[in-house]
DNA sequence: TTTGATGTAAAGGTATGACGAAATGATGTA
DNA sequence: TACATCATTTCGTCATACCTTTACATCAAA
């Protein structure tokens, strides 16, 4: 029954309405391969009779498509879809798109080697540069992880929260914006994370994992921070790989369209 | 004349027309600090006003940039500059306005922070993963940059190929988009580098520097090619640096709108 | 045959004007 | 005081008409 994503702190789509109708229709298309890059679209009236929109609505989404990278709209030509390297992938809804389209795995994997890249020399910037409220809430996630030991969700939510406040005290405007964009993304891939983690041990692990970089940003040990956050970064890696082979198949979490 | 800016590989902004001047306009009123984050946009009949269009052009700019990240828009409520965090900076224009609104200092150096840490790593994947393809674009612009060595656009232009062949040849899909975002922007760094540059042997000890990258990865070397690139992007930002300071009342490398 | 000017139709671009929907804040009532 | 109700404001959507751009065909000239 569609898509009824719980929104995680302030980050709803801000798409509402009728338009999101036909951006989610039109860009998951897109990201699913059902219209390949160069095709085009049908005209707006067409879409607009198939969604049963008005042209307005079309258009405005349309604009959406089109500053997300997804088209390019064309006075007489019409409305084509954009070559891939074109496609904003920074962009949560279509991470999540892609996801929905099952290629997620791909982009999953592409963006924990990004991760392995950036984080340890996020937590190495964070180690000089954090200030004091950035150094609360490091602790603080850290702390709420392991209040909810027991509960999935919000396990992530505090995992999720502890590397973006990492992203957040390297000061960096990039680094900041990579991790509100991939936030939701993220914490997705969490939740799909602790399905290969069995016990309370390997979480209670982690968060000792996540503690040591805590620590070593808070001793100023940029070196150690960057160590401890890539031995984090890979050992979530290792979750992921192993729950995504043990879904393939169980669960249809790979489903590819068509 | 508005910006005229030499769009490079087919790279245009995709906007056009009435909507355009919309979009540049409240984008750079933003961006210039003119609203700040909270505050609110004037009603959409009275933006159109300003830029004497109709409501029509301005929702369709809106949405633009509602997507970027820069607004927020709500029924009743108005529409609302959104906090930074939110603005997407992995977006061209924003890049732009950035810099043409006399903010392109900071952002530059937050970039080349970024690319210390990205580059090195790309070019590390590359080692193991260019194709036949990406070996070539690889030589062909660092061929292209000294065949351009009296011309400062062909050469940034070549240098930027470079890097951005790089990007690819890593075969990952967010750093392939990351390249091709900065690339417009990256190519404006480059020209700025080029400033501090005395003579051809500078020059000329650019291109070997970046040959060593190219070579490392040709042989498969990914330790080396990633020591190298980082020789690479820290040699620009001492350029880049050095050009700044020295811009600095002399030329205003930094105008301001208009 | 090739090349260049010209015309036309198709698709998006813009403009109006009207009405719908939702959120805010004032108003009224218990 | 607390809560329900309603009016207002601003964005959301619609319908329609017309403008602008441009791919493509057509035709003329070299």
């Amino acid at each position: 029954m569609e898509n009824t994503y719980e929104p995680l702190s302030g980050s709803r789509s801000s798409i509402r309405g009728l338009q999101k109708t036909v951006i989610e229709g039109i860009g998951r298309t897109i990201i699913g391969g059902r219209i390949l890059p160069g095709e085009f679209l049908p005209t707006e009236p067409e879409i607009g009779a198939t969604y049963e929109v008005s042209r307005t609505s079309v258009r405005e989404a349309m604009r959406v498509l089109s500053a997300k990278g997804l088209v390019e709209i064309r006075q007489k030509v019409g409305t084509r879809v954009q070559e891939v390297e074109h496609w904003n992938i920074f962009d949560s809804d279509i991470l999540r798109w892609h996801q929905e389209e099952g290629r997620g795995d791909e982009v999953m994997l592409d963006l924990i080697e990004i991760r392995q890249i950036l984080e340890p020399a996020a937590a190495k910037l964070a180690a000089s540069r954090a200030n004091m409220d950035q150094h609360r809430s490091l602790k603080l996630a850290i702390q709420t992880m392991q209040e909810q030991l027991d509960n999935p969700e919000g396990f992530a939510k505090a995992d999720l929260d502890f590397h973006l406040a990492v992203y957040a005290a390297s000061q960096n405007s990039f680094l900041l914006q990579f991790g509100s964009v991939v936030g939701d993304f993220l914490r997705r891939v969490f939740m799909i994370q602790q399905e290969a983690v069995r016990g309370r041990d390997e979480l209670e692990l982690d968060i000792q994992l996540h503690n040591e970089v805590y620590e070593a940003i808070n001793r100023g040990d940029g070196q150690l921070a960057s160590e401890k956050m890539l031995t984090v970064v890979l050992d979530g890696k290792n979750s992921l790989i192993k729950a995504l082979k043990s879904s393939k198949g169980t669960t249809d979490s790979s489903r590819r369209g068509e």
